[in-house]
DNA sequence: CAATGCAGGTCCCTTATGCT
DNA sequence: AGCATAAGGGACCTGCATTG
């Protein structure tokens, strides 16, 4: 193989935009998918950079890591869209982020099936109450309907009380996230609503 | 402005596999 | 058996943001 020649194929050059893509909006590093998925760092960037080609069981556990299906990966390389997603009780993907090293659960319960990426619908569950909280910043709004539980949550300067059935919805680009668990177990849907022009890069 | 830390990229090595 | 090739890992380098 030689040194910068543009050999690959397009899917290889797909494949590492999409798991990118992925990564960066779940607002991971390389580090941390690749320590989920069970794989170097070099050999993530070279995936993403379409460097080497990923055997399928590399790119399986990538996919896992990012919370979506293996299939996901190749979806929009050249298979048609369409049909609806039903994710069954307890089901959902459960994914790695930023509040995954505190102890707490994500379940992504669909993912976007067209070429932009418009939201993504979380159901978070928190139990542990000494843990220490992450604080997230991204694009577009995110709106909180909580199941169980009370959580205080902040957003910028304030704080909210919230029990069951109480919503919270805010811009994403103020820091925000979990104050304190104030009655465990904790479990609130998240639907992060992206803009249209960030969801494009 | 220099020091520091972190994220991402590149290089080089090892290992596995296929071919002759 | 020996060689070639590619996957994969790890060390090192670079760029950028933060901090004092």
């Amino acid at each position: 193989m030689q040194p910068g020649e543009d050999n690959k194929t397009p899917l290889e050059r797909y494949l590492g935009n999409t798991i990118r893509e992925l990564r960066q909006r779940h607002g991971l590093t390389i580090a941390q998918v690749s320590a989920q998925a069970g794989i170097s760092r070099g050999m993530l960037s070279k995936i993403e950079n379409a460097q080497t080609s990923a055997g399928l069981e590399v790119l399986n556990r990538i996919a896992q890591a990012l919370g979506v299906s293996l299939s996901m990966l190749f979806r929009n390389f050249d298979v048609p869209q369409g049909g609806a997603q039903l994710v069954k009780k307890g089901g959902g993907m459960e994914v790695v982020r930023k509040g995954t090293k505190s102890g707490h659960t994500y379940h992504l319960l669909a993912y976007d099936q067209g070429p932009r990426k418009l939201f993504e619908p979380f159901l978070i569950t928190m139990e542990d109450e000494a843990e220490r909280f992450p604080v997230f910043e991204h694009p577009g709004t995110e709106f909180i309907h909580m199941l169980k539980g009370v959580l205080e949550y902040r957003h910028g300067q304030h704080t909210y009380i919230l029990h069951p059935g109480d919503t919270l919805t805010f811009q994403g680009e103020i820091p925000h996230g979990p104050e304190r668990l104030i009655k465990t177990p904790i479990q609130f849907l998240s639907i992060f609503v992206y803009p249209q022009s960030s969801a494009a890069d």
